[in-house]
RNA sequence: GCCGGCGUGGCGGAAUCGGUAGACGCACUCGACUCAAAAUCGAGCGGGAGACCGUAAGGGUUCGAGUCCCUUCGCCGGCACCA
């Protein structure tokens, strides 16, 4: 919109439409709606709470197109339901602490408190140009010693209830970011932040506890997540349903986990993790040299590596044997990196008749392998390739006692309950969920609130003493320490049971500890009396509607899932979930249709956006381009659309109509309206934002027709003007302010009440019927409304394309479908 | 390998319960306005001359299938030596 300044005798060329001009009035109304307080959230307010809340962000500095999506769509849908009569809180917070901040010390010498807090300052100026109904006054940042404090606060009571305890294990060591990672934080082997492949450490860590709550953290039932979370949460806790069994060894007894324990006949050795803590024992001295290099071999091997697709099996004897709880056999024990320590019982009873892993390690090092399970009504078969193995259900043969019974993963309940009579088994359920590993060896996090002493241990710090600051004298040296231990005084402090002199844990939270619980602070953002107010958090809690990336799907949403079944547990809360319903944005892709990245030179800038089209526009397009849900690239000239709806809109209201005079009459006009409000209400019932766009714009493209039709003046035309505003209202605020305004409107169109569909108006006095010929479709007909069957299908007969196809034919079935079609099938 | 999702014009997409496929837009073409262009307004826009054919391919159920069932192909996502 520049001024063409080298003509002036013609006038200046107008903007893209002839007077909607967004810049006019868009910052104007944020200004006011602040000012006036409209959005801010009193508990006290009459309506049904509802919370809406979308995922807060890290202050990276920059707000990018893919928070525009995340965060003004669910923006609209949390306005119509403040004009549905609810009382709406839809706050908004910075999840503040983390490692941009820290490495930007480390290459710039910057401050990452000022940093941080810089950035919260700028992005909350963007923020503010999107047009969000957001509560401002309920802003924190989870770096605010008044937020962190709590972290340490909830970590000193789930340490006294046992949920936070330290234990040493191999860790998943980060060499880029210079930390330890838990598993979620570890995708095909890497890092997922640094995407660098992370190493195997064995290293004292403290974890949290979330294994207690495996089997709670499997039913869904109080929380509507997508199919899709759900699975990908119940792959993530992997319970497995079996039995433990135990083998008499020279170290003492061996107890296996199995999931098929019908096979245990065919057991014909044992293998151990090579970390397992019996390996050493068990070793004979004749094999200790060759055990010894295995076992140092696999504790140089990456993760990936060790499981890399297809790889040979490896592996090495003992030289003990262990005693089968049946038959008394002696089964080799041998160790093998294909049986992982962290899983069951870091050992397993290898069946390589039935099991295609146990299969090719006894072919490779000629173990025995028997046929324990056989097809029904089968021959006997031993497999000679992997794929042969019957892993199936059978009945069980060569199996002594359990001869006779069935085989096969729905069958092992009696074979247990036999088992268990004989006194060698025990039902058992495993999950491949581990705890939670919370210590990160990095400063900008919540220091962990745990003190050594040498003659009380590990302590936890009494409340009173909380929080425990970050200090801010550190020096960030890329050296893999925290810089919380290099700092020359702050680790040193008293021990809280005796005095004496104790040094604090350097080591500072994973950052998803302050996002498991920050949808309850802002409850009461304020409260200094816990970490939220029972009474408020208990009006709010769950979320009613939670929005954000699906890359959360097993970080944060399980985390925070956690962590409101363990508060709930302390008495803090009465819910059970942290959220009623899921639902996940989808990305918006660069032009090229791939990932925004500043190397592929694809992104767009929503500041840009907002300067050349207005913020509504942006708005608009984000919701019109795709389902919600999806996402999809970004389309520099589908922009146009909204832009150029919005100018229509705009000279609908205020401009005199141009073009042809079109026919439209006002129970036409008011059929329009009360359709097109019903279909955007029930839109916004199910989260369909860009059909709410296509209908308010096809409704725009009726009554730009009507306004040359002669209608205006009518009542008709009136109510249609202003329940249009009123839907607008949700979608583009500013200019559907402006319009109210403009019209006269009393207070602001954002306090407005959603209007109903009139269903009288719905009520036509004729309908079109679509007629088929043996499924065809072959002419339409237009009777009355309250015509009966036989009226329309002599309708149908009679017109004169279906008359033609129906010509000479004998008519076999004549259908007819109310308000919708009639099909004549011929012969 | 296992589990899940998706496949519709040149492009983004719509079709909510099995009932007129392509709504609404983008791009494009033509026309009006203009000295001209932009903007705006109007018209057209799946393929085919047509009978007809068309929702990844093939089959099935049904009066009727984008929608339901089976097979195949392709793409995307999750898990993956978890005993």
């Amino acid at each position: 919109m520049t001024t063409n300044d080298t003509t002036p005798d013609t006038h200046a060329p107008e903007p893209r439409s002839a007077r909607y001009n967004p810049h006019a009035f868009e910052q104007a109304w944020q200004e006011r709606w602040e000012a006036a307080g409209l959005y801010t959230f009193d508990e006290n307010a009459p309506g049904e709470k509802h919370y809406a809340l979308t995922m807060f962000p890290y202050p990276s500095g920059n707000l990018h197109i893919g928070h525009w999506y995340a965060y003004c769509v669910p923006d609209a849908r949390a306005r119509w339901m403040r004009m549905r009569g609810h009382n709406v809180l839809f706050p908004m917070g910075f999840d503040a602490f983390g490692l941009p901040a820290e490495n930007a010390a480390i290459k710039r010498g910057v401050d990452p408190r000022g940093w941080t807090y810089d950035n919260i300052a700028s992005m909350t100026t963007q923020f503010r140009r999107m047009g969000t109904m957001i509560d401002w006054s309920r802003r924190f940042a989870t770096c605010d010693p008044e937020y962190y404090r709590w972290n340490q606060w909830f970590f000193v009571q789930f340490f006294k209830r046992g949920l936070a305890y330290k234990k040493e294990s191999f860790v998943n060591w980060d060499p880029v970011d210079q930390t330890v990672l838990a598993n979620e934080q570890v995708v095909d082997g890497r890092g997922e932040r640094s995407g660098a492949l992370v190493e195997r450490r064995l290293m004292s860590q403290w974890h949290f506890k979330i294994t207690e709550y495996a089997e709670e953290l499997l039913d869904f039932g109080g929380t509507d997540m997508p199919e899709r979370v759900r699975l990908m949460q119940t792959n993530w806790i992997g319970k497995s349903v079996g039995a433990e069994i135990d083998f008499p060894t020279p170290a003492g007894t061996e107890t296996v986990f199995s999931t098929r324990p019908d096979t245990v006949m065919g057991a014909t050795f044992l293998v151990l993790a090579p970390e397992h803590a019996k390996v050493r024992e068990l070793t004979t001295d004749e094999q200790r040299a060759e055990v010894e290099a295995y076992v140092e071999a696999a504790g140089r091997l990456s993760e990936i590596d060790r499981q890399a697709e297809g790889r040979e099996k490896t592996g090495v004897f003992t030289g003990s044997f262990a005693t089968h709880p049946v038959t008394g056999h002696q089964l080799p024990i041998w160790i093998a990196d294909y049986v992982l320590v962290t899983y069951g019982t870091g050992s397993i009873m290898a069946v390589p008749g039935h099991d295609q892993r146990d299969f090719e390690f006894a072919t490779k090092f000629g173990l025995e392998i028997r046929e324990v399970v056989r097809a029904e009504g089968g021959e006997p078969f031993v497999p000679t390739t992997p794929e042969e193995t019957l892993t199936g259900d059978g009945v069980l043969v060569n199996s002594g006692p359990l001869d006779g019974m069935r085989g096969g993963k729905g069958h092992i309940g009696p074979v247990i309950e036999k088992l268990a009579e004989l006194g060698v088994a025990r039902p058992r359920t495993t999950y491949r969920l581990r705890d939670w590993l919370l210590s990160r060896q990095r400063y900008w996090g919540t220091p962990i609130p745990i003190v050594y002493c040498e003659q009380h241990g590990a302590q936890p710090v009494p409340e009173d003493q909380l929080p425990i600051p970050l200090p801010s004298d550190v020096e960030f040296l890329p050296t893999g320490q925290s810089p919380l231990k290099l700092h020359p005084t702050w680790k040193n402090t008293t021990c809280p049971v005796c005095g004496g002199p104790a040094e604090r844990d350097t080591d500072t939270m994973d950052t998803f500890v302050d996002s498991s619980w920050y949808m309850y602070r802002f409850a009461s953002p304020r409260f200094e009396g816990g970490p939220w107010d029972p009474v408020k958090a208990r009006e709010l809690m769950p979320i009613d509607l939670y929005t954000g990336g699906i890359e959360h799907a097993i970080l944060h949403l399980l985390y925070s899932r956690f962590w409101t079944k363990a508060a709930r547990d302390m008495g803090l809360t009465d819910a059970n979930e942290p959220f009623r319903a899921l639902r996940n944005q989808g990305i918006i892709l660069g032009e090229d249709n791939e990932k925004m990245s500043k190397s592929r030179g694809n992104v767009v800038d929503p500041d840009d956006l907002v300067r050349e089209y207005g913020a509504d526009t942006v708005r608009t397009y984000l919701m019109f381009i795709a389902p919600w849900e999806i996402g999809g690239p970004w389309s520099p000239s589908g922009i146009n659309g909204p832009a150029k709806w919005l100018g229509r809109v705009w000279s609908l209201y205020f401009d005199e109509p141009q073009g042809p005079a079109e026919n439209v009459t006002e129970a036409e006009l008011r059929y329009a309206v009360h359709s097109t409000l019903k279909r955007v209400t029930g839109d916004f019932e199910r989260l369909s934002f860009n059909t709410i766009v296509a209908a308010l714009m096809e409704l725009t493209n009726t009554l730009v027709k009507a306004k040359r039709a002669g209608v205006r003046g009518t009542p008709a035309w009136d109510e249609a003007l202003r329940l249009f505003n009123l839907m607008l209202a949700p979608i583009v605020p500013h200019i559907a302010e402006e319009i109210w305004t403009q019209r006269g409107g009393e207070a602001s169109v954002h306090v407005q009440a959603w209007p109903d569909a009139d269903e009288s108006a719905l009520v036509r006095s004729t309908v079109t019927i679509a007629v088929q010929v043996s499924g065809k479709l072959r002419g339409q007909i237009e009777v009355g409304a309250d015509a009966t069957k036989d009226e329309i299908i002599a309708a149908a007969r009679a017109e004169e394309t279906v008359a033609r196809f129906l010509d000479g034919r004998e008519t076999v079935k004549e259908i007819y479908v109310p308000g919708r079609i009639v099909n004549i099938v011929v012969k």
